[in-house]
DNA sequence: TAGTTAAGTGGGAATAAGTGGGAGAAAATA
DNA sequence: TATTTTCTCCCACTTATTCCCACTTAACTA
């Protein structure tokens, strides 16, 4: 498969650590990602070039002169941050972002073919049972879309 | 990561130095900056090239003959200081600015690029409690810009 | 099934980052 | 001029991060 998918459940440890996937990881290009916050309480996982195509594209279409344009600069270019991955696969995740997702032991990890996503297992479950009604009826919507 | 971004949080001592994430001032090109009042209720830091870029274009677009220029004028390039960057990679932030950003310990410090922003904990707090719904209608306009 | 490898997890030690505060110099005030 | 305040420069403490190694469980293999 070429594409980066699965849901996994790892842990987070005392020192803000948290293991990526194998299955994920053999699908990257190396081991440097850019990780910043989602549009969701969870964070976004992409390698360098992918991020370096979502942020230019941000920051053309945006200005610091425009009000909403700030909040998409601030929500999603600022909290930006590199990580390296270690020698035993894992990510340190900085403490503002870990904060943002309330990240707190059990995370799930998704792969979503162009970026991963991280989320504290406790808020993705609420998302769901907040949105589980509102997903059945967007998948109504793809009505159109069939094999 | 060639992009200037992060968010972190730090505190301002009773001195009124506050510690610039190394993260952020590894990427700065010297250890002076320019600071003045950022648009919000926040400070902007620039490194002192770019702010000759922005305040060049400031000037060329506005005229002191008209109201509205006056007060862009008098609130993003007349409350300009430079600050030096100390060995323990600390600013020491100006009463004024300092005054108009209430800042008051906690503060956060956004890198968004090409400048850097620098707020009170609680005052961004309320920022985003005022914001959150219309960053996520804006969020939904960068429906066209995907990956 | 026993041995081997791989993935995920935990923790110690060293290092670095952030923070606080003292001593002296410079500036302001009286 | 004497006193106080502010600002620098420097050092020291605390906490966070990094690097390295080891354990546990699961999967794989002969």
């Amino acid at each position: 498969m070429e594409l980066l998918t699965g849901e996994f459940k790892n842990t987070l440890d005392e020192k803000g650590r948290l293991s990526l996937p194998v299955r994920l990881r053999s699908e990257l290009p190396g081991n440097i990602l850019v990780m910043t916050q989602g549009v969701d309480r969870c964070l976004w996982l992409f390698a360098p070039d992918q991020w370096k195509i979502l942020s230019r594209k941000l920051m053309e279409t945006t200005s610091p002169f425009q009000a909403r344009s700030r909040m998409v600069q601030r929500r999603i270019i600022a909290p930006a941050q590199e990580v390296e991955i270690d020698k035993a696969g894992r990510i340190a995740i900085p403490q503002s972002l870990r904060e943002f997702a309330v990240l707190n032991r059990e995370c799930v990890i998704l792969g979503i073919d162009k970026y991963i996503e991280i989320w504290d297992a406790d808020q993705y479950r609420q998302y769901w049972n907040e949105n589980e009604a509102e997903f059945r009826s967007a998948a109504e919507e793809l009505g159109s879309v069939f094999l």
